[in-house]
DNA sequence: ACCTGAACACCGTTCAAGT
DNA sequence: ACCTGAACACCGTTCAAGT
């Protein structure tokens, strides 16, 4: 059940192209982006499948509403600053906001073509940059160096840190040395195979099972490391006067 | 017409899971990941759709076998020198496998968990950092810092830079102005209402307008400076012996 | 035991028939 | 003119009937 959707409203107001992207994000929310279908929305809405259609063109397009539905409500305006702080904190807003909408990640990856509320927050990371006095040349190259990350997406290669057999580190508290001689036996054979991911695997687990359920990886530390790390690059080429080609 | 599976195997020899996954790989590369389904992939083979099942247990399994098989074929060892150039070279020799399978990045970003070549892949660039002398814990946040960029993903938000109207600047060559007064409009709206990205957009046309076909980004310098960039801040923080965590 | 046609429970979207 | 039920052309997968 959708939670900013009142139960009385999905019956009497009539439908808007609003409030199909409304149901359409908190729909996605409770249930998964793989759960919403024209068909399911339209149910949700109480409302027959083709009624959506007067409001939204297609799937595609319902797909970019609910994208600038999110990317519309980031931060109005970070007070000004440094460009440094000044993107950090944006860029770490927009994170946020994307980790309340799991399913906004996947779906911004998968649109070829920006938005008019994504292009207007581009518009103003790429004016901080350039406030702080960099060059278009270096304000270019920086911006596809953040890439995706700009918009608080994350880069992770996977969710959940590799496990020596299905479930394994799930079902079985990382302090407790597993009984299961089969899931021993997966843990060495995996430890043979794979023996520098192991000993990391195994440093990480180490590191975190001091703190209260912490298994895995700070998401959130990882992201800010990963972005100082940029920043601090792009800082230090500005520093330098970097340009990207020694004309001949 | 997948290349590599000639019309006379398509029907004599017997299904294997391997011939499976080629035929996969071959018609993903041809008609795009899109166009891939069990039912299609089978009338590729000349078989009846529930053949499939006898090799791949279910969809999910039969991308996660194509990820397995581009991942696998990668290079298999990079010469020894320092930690930074056998790196950046494993990375770059993934992204050229990628880019040659365009389907490959989005499918490997929808798997939820890493398949043995993606495993063996990673302890070989873990194993490269620590032969460097990186800490376990150093490496570990470089290894998130890289993310999916460590199988040679491009993290780009979009493929395309933003164009003032649809298709407007696919049609009509940067050097010639628009002569469609609509089109002019269009141009002037997104002036006024994305300044910045307007003059970026602007600065980047101008300067690869002098290349031959050289419109829009050049995606290889731009993963290289963004890997650069991390692999010198690694280098940076290695040298000074960081810690994520200063014990207190 | 193996293989496979038909069927099931879905999709997004078109279209023509109803009001 | 607007709305909508049925239909179309697909999916991935189950299952029971055929060999």
């Amino acid at each position: 059940m959708p939670a900013d959707v009142p139960a009385e409203e999905s019956r009497r107001t009539p439908l808007s192209r609003d409030r199909v992207l409304r149901a359409a994000v908190a729909f996605a929310d409770g249930a998964g982006i793989e759960a919403l279908s024209m068909r399911r929305l339209a149910q949700e809405l109480g409302v027959v499948p083709m009624a959506l259609y007067k409001h939204v063109a297609n799937k595609e397009e319902l797909l970019d509403g609910m994208v600038e539905a999110v990317v519309a409500g980031l931060d109005p305006h970070v007070s000004g600053a440094d460009w440094k702080s000044a993107v950090r904190r944006r860029i770490l807003g927009a994170r946020d906001a994307l980790v309340r909408h799991a399913w906004a990640a996947q779906v911004i990856r998968s649109r070829t073509s920006p938005t008019p509320a994504v292009l207007a927050y581009l518009d103003s990371v790429i004016g901080m940059f350039r406030a702080g006095g960099f060059s278009l040349d270096l304000t270019h190259h920086a911006m596809h160096a953040l890439g995706s990350r700009v918009l608080g997406l994350t880069e992770e290669l996977f969710d959940a840190p590799p496990s020596p057999g299905p479930r394994a580190t799930a079902t079985a508290p990382v302090s407790a040395p597993a009984a299961d001689p089969a899931q021993t036996a997966a843990r060495e054979a995996m430890a043979l195979r794979y023996p520098h991911v192991t000993e990391l695997a195994g440093a990480v687990a180490h590191d975190r099972s001091s703190v209260v359920g912490g298994r895995g990886c700070d998401d959130r530390f990882e992201f800010e490391f990963a972005l100082d790390l940029l920043l601090d690059g792009f800082e230090r080429l500005h520093g330098q006067g970097w340009t990207s080609a020694p004309r001949p």
